[in-house]
DNA sequence: CGCCGCTTTGAGTCATCTCAACACTTGTGG
DNA sequence: CCACAAGTGTTGAGATGACTCAAAGCGGCG
């Protein structure tokens, strides 16, 4: 059996000890991209779905001072881990990763990837201990809202309890749309439908989205849909022969979304 | 393709139109069970998952003000459905209920049972329109928290938030567990994982966890674990052949957990 | 009592999984 | 810069398990 644990490097490697002093100021990214790296929380990505419409700046300032940024993190980094205590809230600033669970029966379930806006750790807030792992699946950029100060960023930010709240169902909401896919009986709608809805999700924040460059591995991507990678392998070329997709490697272009919505919605149950 | 809606009463009968004043009073109830359904926030099953421990006196007062219990619901009714507006909170006090989402290809999915303790209508705090279509599986005794008062509720009762984020949290770990089950690919794996985590959640609640009395169809049930009824039927039949189970109609005992156990774990992927 | 919906059981087909080999990519070290 | 190795992805052939179609119990309800 497949372990990802062979896919990451060293177990004792956790590139973020929230809290230990280890952790860079936030000046230090002045070298980079100062403009990209150093955005407030007011140009940030996430202002569409980390803050309210027509928050005002006070709103804005405070939150800057509650969050810090953080290290970007190396591709297969743990951001945290199934069974650690809850330390902050992460925010996906650039990249992307892979959250997984380990059932009682040792077996690892993929359940999500998040892109830039994606708000991680909530999994946390029951009993402040992680229910699941979160990883980097590409060279990542992470903002960090320490936990202790969630309770006074919400009391003096009143929206934000809505705001929070909204981000939560709407997480609960993606989740069911994982289950749709995972009730979908044939191989072929499974996988045009995830096609279809990482195009979405490309197209809600304005990016290209007939031209998708998969982060995850066949191996994610299969046990995330429930289906032995050979099969998503073999679905994968089968569209491309169909001519709907153009696949290469971890690169693929949507070229008839017309015949790939078909596909996903063909199969009835 | 069999559609649910077949299994439902005529669609335009929802038994419970918020705020429109055809509510019966709560004294209402007096002729039925006073002591249960009379029964206060503060000694109402729900206290477990719907306050925070340790929660004082005017805090349930103040909730217990808030909170509407509303008429009894006979089998086969909706409490809200898909794209309707979101007008309350539910609480489910007694009974059971299922929750399903019509995806744009029309087919529907069944994504959870829902018992006595647990909060319905979270779907749509993200846009206050609802995601899901809740029905009562039996008689289902609900209390409502009328959307509008939430915010007051929240503003004054400070535990009451990180109580919500937390029942959120939770709901998201029981769709990683539902995931989980999906991502299984054997379908004895996926019935008898099913049937320990209903076990346990009675447990949870004090009941009897070895004597199972499904509330809901075999179709409902197929559909929920991405089986075909006939499949879900013939599973169970097997577990009862082995010595497993003991199936008579809706009812369900459990006579080995060991082996149910392993069962359910036994199928790895 | 008889209808209707739900459940069970059977037989056959088909899709996916498993096992296995090969091709491609990436990163490392000589 | 090339060669090699390890990881990753593709493709093939066969077996297995779930789905589909079909029919017969079972149970509730009018």
């Amino acid at each position: 059996m497949l372990k990802y644990w062979n896919m990451l490097v060293d177990p004792s490697i956790v590139a973020h000890k929230p809290f230990t002093g280890d952790r860079m100021p936030t000046t230090a990214y002045a070298s980079e991209a100062l403009t990209q790296l150093k955005v407030s929380c007011a140009s940030c990505g996430l202002s569409d779905l980390c803050l309210p419409r027509g928050v005002d700046k006070v709103t804005l300032e405070q939150l800057d001072d509650a969050v810090d940024r953080i290290d970007p993190l190396p591709r297969s980094t743990s951001i945290f881990r199934q069974g650690e205590p809850l330390f902050a809230l992460y925010a996906v600033r650039a990249g992307s990763v892979r959250s997984t669970h380990v059932g009682a029966d040792g077996n690892e379930q993929v359940l999500g990837f998040h892109y830039p806006g994606d708000l991680l750790g909530l999994d946390a807030l029951d009993g402040n201990v992680h229910q699941v792992t979160i990883d980097t699946l590409e060279r990542t950029h992470l903002c960090a809202l320490p936990i202790n100060t969630l309770d006074n960023v919400l009391e003096s930010v009143p929206p934000l309890r809505r705001q929070l709240l909204r981000i939560m169902s709407r997480n609960h909401a993606q989740d069911h749309h994982h289950l749709e896919l995972m009730g979908r009986k044939a191989a072929t709608s499974r996988v045009a439908g995830w096609l279809l809805s990482v195009s979405k999700r490309l197209h809600a924040h304005g990016y290209e989205s007939d031209q998708l460059s998969l982060s995850m591995s066949r191996s994610d991507l299969g046990n995330y849909l429930g289906l032995a990678i050979e099969t998503v392998s073999r679905t994968l070329s089968r569209l491309q022969a169909d001519g709907i997709i153009e696949v290469s490697g971890r690169s693929v272009t949507l070229l008839d979304k017309q015949r790939l919505t078909e596909a996903a919605d063909g199969d009835c149950s």
